[in-house]
RNA sequence: GCCCUCGUAGCUCAGGGGAUAGAGCGUCUGCCUCCGGAGCAGAAGGUCGAAGGUUCGAAUCCUUUCGAGGGCACCA
């Protein structure tokens, strides 16, 4: 019996009842369960009675003991027991507990999808970094969390489309094409341009790519050496991203807005709604209307759009292509841009509550300081996938919410791995399978199932925390917060070398093998599975020998 | 000045109203005569930044305050 079951006996429970009259209050849709710290209150606790004696008029205690009766008939439940102001501990039948590693072998790879989130259509944009230069680790932590929660949310139910908005307009594409020019005849870095040495190397790309380029004059090669270093840069992207096991299904460019007059249409469309000021040239939108502090330029005055227009044009193209859902991952020095981002989805006719959703993550620091160019204390990503393994960078950054504050210290990330936890996740796996391994050359089989045989305490702590996996995974999706998952999978990893050390699969040479053996095979299996699917939530491998 | 995020063990951090506040790393003590010791068992280490408030109950919610980081463009 998973704890979710339980939770929907407790209120059925309740609405027997209510139906009876034994009770009069209005029973919650949810009913919690959770797992007591200390094993002498049971399998499983709820607070439903403290919860719902004041609006029953009842004392909880009261209200606990009338759930006691009625659940006590549950054919799972062997026990109830009240405890102090009102909680219920309840002990499952120890058939009915164990009955649990058997489902999640039969689920496979499914146990642990949920439809908390059927229905939902989202579109997840993040990273979106310049493609001006290649990732560092400013974007690697948006790049693991916005790829875990969008496996998180796929595994809810939800329809997720992973997006990468390509900032490929502006000012900025006409300095990385001079920098690249200036490096091909051996000039200095333009004033403002881009001095990294990854410049060399696209250079020397441009100049094998079109072998005539240096002799062309600047204005007739700048053109050129833009738009082949912009693709071999995004290429580049394309492949640290892969390498970091992470895709996106849409690139999406800004200058297609513009190209196709998304940006103009926007204008208008926004204007319809009445939200459009035209004022001193320019035209505003009045983002004050929606909480903004205060209005921003669409149009400037010398009829140039700005960023923030393109940024409305992109918001209806979501709009457009069918996405109810629009999550934005942020990082924390763009916290500014929220309210005039929610503006935007007002003023289009959205509800910002319910239709745009940006998610703010703190900045990863570097030996306490910020980074940047300047301090040259950039790591590109690529180097540190070649330094820790993608597992080990996806896992360390995927096991903290995005609102912490992560310091890292680059020389510890070089030579220092082993103190990475996955380490601990993986080895758990890799060991449940070599138990298998050996089980099965010892002739034990998944022939025979029969729970009640699982009745050491690390066998029901065991079980318990893999019964709790599939409601960690919904809270995952709608917390947005896949570091749940981490965290729960660490969990399951201690308790499973708990169970090891002190119950075998295979039995002791010369011993036969008994049902007891098989019934731990598949309860050794359905720690491999649940391992295996956590980590793949977070784009963490799963070996089978470490 | 205004706004946002964060203050929990020596360090990096979990904990989204419940019972004795947890994990990893670091320190100390045990455990390989049988399925992987990258493991297990135990010890030490805390005024949950501070002060009020909400209630049966607060690390968690509210207010104030101190500290750290970030943001306040007709830049991109």
């Amino acid at each position: 019996m998973t704890p979710e079951e339980l939770s929907s006996a407790i209120a059925t429970c309740l609405n027997e009842a209510v139906a009876a009259g034994d009770l009069a209050v209005e029973v919650p849709a949810e009913v919690r369960v959770e797992r007591p710290k200390s094993r002498e209150h049971g399998d499983w606790a709820t607070n439903i009675a403290l919860q719902l004696g004041k609006k029953a008029g009842m004392n909880p205690r009261a209200l606990a003991e009338l759930l006691k009766g009625r659940l006590e008939a549950v054919p799972e439940v062997a026990s109830v027991d009240i405890a102090g102001p009102g909680f219920l501990n309840i002990t499952l039948d120890a058939g009915a507990a164990g009955g649990l590693a058997r489902a999640i072998v039969e689920a496979g790879a499914a146990y642990g999808t949920n439809d908390a989130l059927a229905g939902h259509t989202v579109n997840m944009e993040f990273v979106s970094a310049n493609p001006t230069g290649p990732l560092h680790i400013g974007h690697t932590r948006w790049a693991a969390l916005g790829d875990s929660i969008a496996r998180v949310l796929k595994a809810s139910g939800a329809d997720v489309t992973r997006e990468y908005y390509i900032n490929d307009a502006g000012n900025q594409m006409n300095i990385f094409a001079l920098s690249v020019y200036n490096r091909l005849h051996g000039l200095d870095v333009p004033e403002g341009g881009y001095p990294g040495e990854y410049i060399k190397d696209l250079a020397g790309h441009v100049a094998a790519a079109h072998p005539g380029i240096r002799d062309l004059p600047q204005e007739a090669a700048l053109p050129i050496i833009r738009q082949l270093a912009y693709e071999e840069q995004m290429a580049d992207i394309r492949r640290t991203l892969a390498d970091f096991g992470v895709e996106f299904d849409t690139y999406f460019s800004e200058q297609s807005l513009h190209a196709a007059g998304a940006v103009e249409d926007a204008v208008a469309r926004l204007r319809e709604q009445g939200h459009i000021e035209d004022r001193d040239g320019a035209v505003w939108l009045r983002t004050t209307d929606f909480g903004d502090d205060k209005d921003r330029v669409l149009i400037r005055a010398n009829g140039e759009p700005t960023y923030f227009a393109a940024d409305a044009a992109y918001y209806l193209s979501k709009k457009d292509r069918g996405f109810p859902e629009k999550i934005y991952l942020l990082g924390a020095d763009h916290h500014g841009y929220v309210n005039r981002l929610k503006a935007i989805a007002a003023a289009a006719g959205d509800d910002p509550e319910a239709n745009i959703e940006i998610l703010i993550g703190q900045l990863i620091s570097v030996n306490g300081a910020r980074l940047s160019k300047r301090a040259g204390n950039i790591i590109e990503l690529r180097d540190l996938i070649e330094w820790l393994g993608a597992d080990a960078l996806r896992y360390s950054l995927g096991r903290y919410p995005a609102d912490s504050p992560m310091a890292i210290d680059p020389e510890l990330l070089k030579k220092n791995t082993n103190d990475n936890p996955v380490f601990y996740v993986q080895y758990a796996h890799a060991r449940s399978r070599a138990a298998a391994r050996n089980a099965e050359a010892a002739g034990v089989d998944r022939s025979v199932f029969d729970g009640s045989l699982l009745t050491h305490e690390t066998e029901n702590e065991l079980l318990a925390y893999l019964g709790q996996f599939p409601s960690v995974v919904a809270q995952a999706a709608s917390f947005r917060e896949p570091h749940r998952v981490a965290r729960h999978l660490e969990q399951i990893a201690g308790a499973y070398h708990r169970w090891y050390q002190s119950c075998r699969v295979s039995p002791l040479s010369g011993e036969p093998v008994e049902d007891v053996n098989r019934t731990r095979l598949w309860l050794n299996d359905a720690t491999s599975q649940v391992l295996a699917n956590g980590l793949g939530l977070l784009g963490v491998t799963a070996p089978e020998k470490m």
